[in-house]
DNA sequence: TCAAAAGTGTTTTACCTACACCCATGA
DNA sequence: TCATGGGTGTAGGTAAAACACTTTTGA
């Protein structure tokens, strides 16, 4: 029972910690980067990585750049705030208060799982779909963040963030299935990607592949921008009601 | 310069506190509780409601709700965390970590604005269309709160918690263009919110109008408690991509 | 020549949009 | 009887959805 430890301390003695999803997209599947506990409570569990915030003067959104850092040795990646918990028992000596972030990775040749896996203890990137038992309760963590990714990537451009560089069309749709959970139609997802006029067409083709090439595509940084600016409709209409 | 005080004192000396987005609505426009200070710094100058966190052993969650009974003596009302800032030096002795929320009130013939003004000191329901200068970040807080409430009332029906329990269908439409800050067309809008059927005809009309009298809804909660359980588009494509 | 994925159009359907008049009521 | 808002339907356009075959390439 994981309040039985609670202590009602003054808030004043409350810890903060960053709680951040990692997310990366590998191998067709939407990909989330979980710690292996090896310390009571929830010893042999898996959780969220998460540290506490101690750092004078260090504001909560630097924290996480520094938690993600610690973890992927990335200090430019997509990070977003999402919740603030504070039912947490993490730890039995205070209570915790636990900003939660979710930050988008690209895994490419450089970073992949095992780079991953080893640039952090106990590290594994697991695939959201085959999540074991989380421990605290960051199963309903993980379960808030992915809500708001999947109706995130509908109206914003966030996806990109998890693919290399260069991608194609498939690889870009197939991140697509993997993070809303469900196929969609190869052809109109081309025409409504194509139509939104924000990738560029680098007239490069995949190579090493034992198949069709595929053209090459990146994102259109200037065209990127002034979707962020408008935040216009991605692929939902906005002008209902 | 409000960054001239900042102090670096250790997190652990962190201050936390709620501040509170208050939506009514009243006289066909969105109105927001706002707070005219009595203190330096900002002192004439109008901010959000907020709160510091001391009490032992209680949730920001709890604390919010304390908060929102405090300012308006309900304690139903509908409420929604929505950012944490870190980067505000409200005050000078410590840093102050605001948690943010929003909440949706009812103003009907029993709670109105003469009432919230008097319940809380130098407090008034100004429309969000005419604020002041608002001290401290609280500019940006509420409109980071008004570009979530108005994206959000386009596919959850959050709205319905700013009317009183029996409505016409025009009140309705009024609060949406409140909201939205635009026109929209009465037929259309009709024909939409009733094809969600999460309306129950009361099958009452209007009293006291001087003119013909409009029919009666309210929520129907079996129905609504749907749309909140599964989410569905409550006016945007879901399908798409 | 085969396997594997790339690439491409059309038709149907559903929804959104624009638009204007008559009705009921109380003053 | 008039002023005020209540209430209603249709047609046209646009976007989504459904659907299958040909092309390219390397092995």
């Amino acid at each position: 029972m994981k309040n039985a430890l609670k202590t009602n301390l003054p808030i004043s003695n409350t810890v903060f910690a960053i709680d951040c999803v990692v997310f990366g997209f590998e191998e067709g599947e939407l990909k989330t980067l979980l710690i292996e506990r090896t310390e009571e409570p929830y010893r042999g569990c898996w959780t969220l990585p998460g540290y506490l915030v101690v750092d004078q003067g260090e504001s909560i959104d630097e924290a996480a750049n520094r938690v993600l850092c610690k973890l992927t040795g990335l200090t430019n990646a997509y990070l977003e705030q999402v919740y603030t918990y504070t039912n947490i028992d993490r730890y039995a000596e205070s209570r915790v208060i636990s900003v939660v972030y979710y930050a988008m990775i690209r895994l490419d040749g450089i970073l992949d799982s095992q780079h991953i896996a080893s640039y952090t203890r106990n590290a594994a990137l697991v695939p959201v779909n085959e999540l074991p038992e989380l421990g605290f309760d960051h199963a309903s963590i993980l379960e808030r963040v992915l809500k708001k990714v999947r109706r995130k990537v509908l109206y914003y451009p966030i996806a990109f963030e998890l693919l290399p560089e260069k991608f194609t069309l498939t690889q870009l749709q197939s991140l697509y299935e993997a993070i809303l959970g469900r196929k969609v139609d190869k052809r109109n997802f081309r025409k409504k990607i194509m139509s939104h006029q924000i990738l560029m067409d680098l007239n490069e083709k995949q190579k090493d592949v034992s198949y069709r090439a595929a053209k090459l595509f990146k994102l259109d940084k200037k065209k990127h921008a002034q979707v962020v600016e408008h935040e216009f409709s991605f692929s939902e209409y906005e002008t209902s009601i």
